[in-house]
DNA sequence: ACGAGGTCCTGCGAGC
DNA sequence: TGCTCGCAGGACCTCG
């Protein structure tokens, strides 16, 4: 669930909780969400290193560490870092039944990763491995480079609706299913239009869309629906100001009383929702 | 090369 | 009240 806002304002929460700590101890408490690497290796490549920066990637977060690896969390869809005082051990006997890994740090703090559903995946990347996971995934919508002129390259190939080509990871890195209806329905551009059929101008609507979209929820602390929480445990602000999502029956912000927003799950399965007046 | 569909998991709300 | 069913913000893999 975590998105691109979810994820930046999670790894700023963390980032002062990690970056030059050492890491004291990590342990594994439910295996399955480790990706080619094994439980014992893993809490052995962490023990014991510095932690040199906390990053996000589309919607990933990644520790680097003093030996050049980088530990590699997809949230997906119920995961989540939090960052808890270890406080004495003998207190935190009732243990979160959904924690995945603890992270221990020399400063006595310890980092959670907890995923519900465990759909998330924590992978342990060396520097090859790295720049190959990085180069397999888009442009990241709020740098410099990304321009309207890169976001029509990026629809014009594409036969496929534009909404799943802004979701499509390898296309463009972070926009999931809420921030893509989101910036749809402000661009006033119909989710199940082929992505090559924008015009000029609407890609440039679109395009001011979505990072304006992002970087406003980044302002709001992301948007909690159900599961997300900050990396101190709070929900986040940006739901009360979601202009279709979820909000299917509502009025069209745009349109006033006349058009309501509609929901379908023609597109890729997803929820769809957008407004049937002033999106075209 | 690209796109469609299944799969990984658990919890929750709707409906009976 | 208690059950079953469908759905949930993601990404990877296989197949055609």
């Amino acid at each position: 669930v975590p998105e691109l806002p979810e994820v930046e304002t999670i790894a700023a929460d963390v980032r002062p909780h990690l970056t030059a700590r050492v890491v004291v101890a990590a342990r594994v408490l439910r295996p399955d969400v480790l990706r080619g690497v094994g439980r014992a290796r893993f809490e052995r490549a962490l023990a014991g290193r510095l932690v040199t920066a906390v990053r996000r990637r589309a919607k990933h977060l990644v520790l680097e560490l003093d030996d050049e690896h980088r530990v590699v969390i997809q949230p997906r869809m119920t995961g989540s870092l939090i960052v808890r005082d270890a406080g004495p051990p003998r207190r935190t006997a009732a243990r979160d039944p959904y924690d995945v890994l603890h992270i221990d740090l020399d400063s006595g703090a310890r980092v959670a990763y907890r995923d519900v559903r465990r759909l998330g995946a924590i992978f342990l990347l060396d520097p090859p491995a790295w720049a190959r996971y990085d180069a397999a995934i888009g442009p990241e919508p709020l740098e410099a480079a990304f321009t309207a002129e890169r976001l029509a390259a990026i629809l014009g190939r594409a036969g496929l609706a534009v909404k799943k080509a802004l979701m499509d990871q390898r296309r463009l890195a972070g926009v999931g299913n809420i921030y893509a209806n989101e910036a749809l329905w402000l661009a006033a551009v119909d989710p199940s239009r082929p992505a090559s059929s924008l015009r000029a101008d609407e890609v440039e609507r679109l395009h001011r869309a979505v990072v304006g979209t992002l970087a406003r929820s980044i302002r709001g602390r992301g948007t909690t629906v159900r599961d997300y929480r900050t990396g101190t445990g709070q929900p986040g602000t940006f739901q009360g100001r979601l202009a279709v999502y979820q909000r299917a029956g509502r009025p069209c912000p745009r349109c006033g009383g006349g058009k309501r927003i509609a929901l379908t799950h023609a597109i890729d399965g997803r929820a769809t929702y957008f407004c049937p007046g002033c999106q075209h």
